[in-house]
DNA sequence: CGGGTAACTTACTTACATGTAAGTTAGAAC
DNA sequence: GTTCTAACTTACATGTAAGTAAGTTACCCG
């Protein structure tokens, strides 16, 4: 039996697969333990308990959020930041069908620590902070056109990604695209 | 022990509190039973496995969707009905900070049986071949106002109260009011 | 009042999940 | 080459979920 090069960073992204497609409570240690042929305890080893599995991978979620949107902020103007926003959402749905974090967790938001769910809502705060400031700045220099509250018309934005993941995996087609395509018509409206 | 008069509707109505805030395998018999003060097994013999449970669940589900609609369809103007929806879609949460049933059954499509997935597609199915309608009906008429395809602004519409209702969750305050809010300003822009 | 059936309870099986404790091995470090 | 430690495995404890089978009770019907 060959040990694992790097498990941890293994065990997290079969974690980080299953959490998106079946959620938190809808895999368990045995699920990642037999896809990398090594046994229960040896995770625990690495994460004690679950919830430090959890909480690790909501974690990463957050630093990889914050890095694409430091990116984004210093290199990209209005649009193409929200056309990469776009893109990302319909790309991680194509990829394997998966969910967004968020999404994936709600259902599991009664059971989980406090620290994740913290993590969680810090996640997702970064996301909508990020789109109201965008828009905002977008509204503001021309780039982008919408009516009313910016900070709404972004949790409208997010909700619907969010919610446009789930309804593709139901009928099993790609509808984050169309909704996005649906806020590019209406946000661009009149060519910048 | 006094017997329940109507065990049935009161295991179900239980279970659809639980599904609709824990999702389909984060409740379990005993979830039920103890709150009813029977027995695991009492509930067996009406629903004999927890995917007749569920079943029974969605298709009730449709039917009162079914319903709802149809109403709406013979008795409401085009705003009348989008009103409607939007308010329901508010007031249940407010309720219960329930989740709709589509979104509370995602994580766990992989694991369903076939049947109960096809009645969750009928059931997404109807509200939005309603919206889609319902919006292009608006649209000729000038009820309403929308660029773009109408079944993908439904699609979007849709998405968005779902996501909206998980994301109210998270943050413990009510975003489905705050994006239903956006959607009206958008789409009644020009007063009928 | 006696019997049959619907609606249960009791008691059990099987399977799996989380988690712990103690023992084992591979390899780096000296 | 021995020793120390990180990274495991083995073995077990506990809890809980789904489900079944057989027995029990309440009640309506003739």
């Amino acid at each position: 039996m060959p040990r694992l090069s790097n498990a941890k960073e293994q065990i997290m992204d079969r974690a980080r697969r299953l959490l998106q497609s079946h959620g938190f409570e809808g895999f368990s240690y045995r699920d990642i333990s037999s896809q990398l042929g090594i046994k229960n305890a040896a995770i625990h080893y690495h994460f004690p308990t679950k919830s430090d599995l959890g909480q690790a991978l909501v974690e990463d979620f957050c630093e990889e959020t914050r890095q694409q949107i430091a990116f984004a902020r210093e290199n990209l103007t209005v649009r193409k930041q929200l056309d990469a926003y776009f893109e990302r959402m319909a790309q991680e749905f194509d990829r394997d069908n998966s969910l967004c974090p968020v999404g994936a967790m709600t259902t599991s938001l009664g059971t989980i620590s406090d620290s994740m769910r913290n993590s969680l809502n810090q996640l997702s705060a970064l996301v909508v902070d990020w789109l109201t400031e965008t828009l905002e700045k977008g509204r503001n220099n021309g780039d982008v056109e919408f009516s009313g509250d910016a900070r709404s018309k972004a949790i409208q934005i997010s909700a619907a990604m969010q919610g446009a993941r789930q309804l593709s995996r139901l009928n099993c087609s790609n509808q984050v695209e169309r909704v996005a395509g649906q806020f590019k018509e209406e946000l661009y409206k009149e060519p910048s």
